[in-house]
DNA sequence: GCCGTTTTCGGCCCGACTGTTTTCAGTCG
């Protein structure tokens, strides 16, 4: 008897065993390898469980021989007994304390050893009671970190949206260049990779003035409160209890502030490694050869990596994904942008659950520059969209036909999202199926179903010959939902054999296909996508943004999106299905 | 514990800041 353990599942286990390891005291080296190891098997796209039995564990960077026979032991008796010995050890909870800011290892191991600290809450009491100042390495100051720490472990467990820090950062950045002294500005980290989601927003600053800068900043408008401020950093609250540190460098370090600051931190211990191997070091004030300790770059990001004979990687490849390897082959991809985009292929009307109007989704198309938006109502069984029956698709049909001759810049789509049931079928017969421009379709309940019967479902719907695009393919709400059980190896497999469009949903909190899928569905199946906003109301059609921002994280270029072809060309795209299928 | 066109052993990214310390450990990004 097997256990079916999810890749999350497993990832978590040594995610805990790295953790139990740096409070024990053990070397920071296993402690990074039981990590690195986490971080593979969370981002592997195939189940682990199932490279296992192929005996392909071995071939995942970062799973060696200790850590590939850990995963077997978990597999074939449902438990681990390395973790069980350490958890003896070393209480969960402790792990807890971990995530407290200002809360390492080495303190965490020291409360729960001398006073038995096992939890935030009894580390509130200690605190309270100042029985922390007497244990060794702590003082009166560090209590006083410990509290606020408390205070923002308790405040803040989730990330925010891209789409909420976003455009507040731009607003920032742009009052910033307006600075007198200020010669450059720019978001870093993870913002400036477009991430989904954001810890907390870093800018940084290239001037030669940085006190009168700083003074500068604490009077933006958007400051709600000065949290800190320094020679080089100060750090600021701005509205709904958001953080945003600013960093302030000299401009011949920027573009080495630049670089360094944007991280990711897995990409820059690459690229550092490589310059190690060099003779070289590289870190936040430019790029150095150590021997003569001299500056080889440093005032832009361009020479940095134009010094290992790299292209400038683009912001969002920076991830340690291959995206290192692939510059030195000249193999980069040239990510898409959204002046690619020539329509969005997801948005809904008042024809079912959406707030506009036809003709105000088309006169908001054309502002936006695009050539066709594709009307995606819901269908009729999905009754809380007031989804559409075969009647009011026949009525919406001859709108769409009047707008279309209305406004001959830009065509509104005959189109449909249909729900996938829990047998596999759909809302329609084919008849009706074959009267549509486009189709999509999407799983809108049943999450709890097990992993076979969602993969099934979906199979079945990229069989139908009519259903151009499954939306949104795993389901998952950031920060509400997680996506659920589906064997998506399966699913980019034949959606890549029939020609069906996979969607990268670009409503903020689902992005959906997410970036990693997006790249594996690319490299490993040769799918092909379709970005839609899902805009269920005229201001969400400028969502496309974070879609695109998504597609540029999963490695897309503009011929693999559907959406970046004319017209004609998605007519032609699309029917090859059903040539594919033998319908005509 | 992992990994290898300079290695199967000996490495493993780098620096700032803070606080508790008389020269450094811990935490963070």
């Amino acid at each position: 008897m097997y256990t079916d353990w999810s890749n999350a599942e497993i990832a978590q286990i040594f995610e805990e065993i790295s953790e139990m390891l740096e409070v024990a005291g053990e070397s920071p080296f296993r402690v990074a390898a039981y990590q690195k190891a986490a971080n593979a098997i969370r981002s592997q796209p195939e189940r682990i469980v199932d490279l296992f039995f192929q005996g392909k564990l071995r071939e995942v960077r970062g799973i060696g021989e200790s850590i590939a026979q850990k995963i077997g032991e978990l597999i074939e008796s449902g438990g681990l007994r390395y973790y069980e010995e350490l958890k003896e050890k070393i209480p969960f909870s402790v792990l807890k304390l971990m995530q407290v800011p200002g809360v390492g290892p080495k303190k965490a191991r020291i409360l729960y050893e001398e006073l038995n600290i096992q939890t935030v809450d009894d580390l509130e009491k200690a605190v309270k009671e100042q029985k922390l100042r007497d244990l060794k390495g702590f003082g009166a100051k560090t209590e006083e970190n410990i509290v606020r720490g408390i205070a923002i472990y308790r405040q803040g467990q989730e990330r925010l949206l891209l789409s909420d820090a976003l455009p507040l950062a731009e607003e920032i950045v742009s009052h910033l260049r307006e600075i007198e002294g200020v010669e450059q500005a720019s978001a870093a980290g993870s913002l400036r990779r477009l991430k989904e989601t954001i810890g907390d927003i870093d800018i940084l600053v290239a001037t030669l003035d940085s006190e009168k800068v700083i003074e500068k900043i604490m009077r933006l408008p958007q400051v709600k409160e000065v949290l800190a401020a320094g020679e080089t950093k100060i750090s600021v609250r701005v509205q709904s209890d958001l953080q945003v540190d600013f960093r302030l460098v000299k401009p011949e370090n920027y573009g080495a502030a630049l670089q360094y600051f944007t991280g990711s931190k897995e990409h820059n211990i690459k690229l550092r490694e490589i310059a190690k191997k060099k003779g070289w070091k590289i870190n936040e004030y430019g790029l150095f050869e150590v021997a003569t300790n001299s500056k080889l770059a440093g005032q832009n990001e361009e020479e940095i990596y134009q010094m290992f004979g790299l292209p400038l990687i683009p912001p969002p490849l920076r991830e340690d994904r291959g995206e290192i390897e692939a510059a030195f082959e000249g193999k980069l991809p040239t990510i898409i942008e959204f002046f690619d985009i020539k329509g969005d292929l997801h948005v809904h009307s008042i024809y079912s659950d959406g707030a506009a109007r036809l003709e105000e989704l088309a006169v908001e198309g054309i502002k936006l520059g695009y050539s066709y938006l594709a009307v995606c109502d819901h269908a009729q069984r999905l009754r809380v969209a007031r989804g559409m029956t075969p009647e009011d698709v026949e009525k919406r049909l001859k709108e769409i036909e009047k707008i279309n001759q209305r406004y001959p810049e830009i065509k509104l789509l005959n189109g449909v999202e249909l729900n996938i049931e829990n047998d596999g079928t759909v809302d329609y017969p084919l008849e009706l199926l074959a009267t549509f421009d486009l189709v999509s379709a999407s799983v809108h309940w049943g999450f709890g179903q097990t992993r076979e019967e969602i993969t099934y479902r979906t199979l079945k719907a990229i069989e139908n010959p009519y259903i151009n695009i499954i939306c949104h393919p795993t389901g998952r709400i950031i920060n509400k939902r997680p996506a659920f059980e589906i064997d998506l190896p399966k699913v980019f497999q034949l959606a890549a054999e029939t020609g069906t469009f996979l969607e990268l949903n670009s409503y903020p909190d689902r992005l959906d296909l997410k970036d990693e899928h997006l790249l594996i569905a690319k490299r490993d199946y040769g799918c092909k996508f379709a970005i839609g906003t899902d805009a269920h109301g005229l201001v969400h059609l400028a969502n496309i943004r974070y879609g695109v921002a998504t597609a540029q994280r999963g490695w897309l270029e503009k011929k693999d999106v559907l959406n970046s072809y004319s017209l004609t060309e998605v007519f032609t795209l699309i029917k090859e299905k059903q040539k594919k299928l033998g319908v005509s």
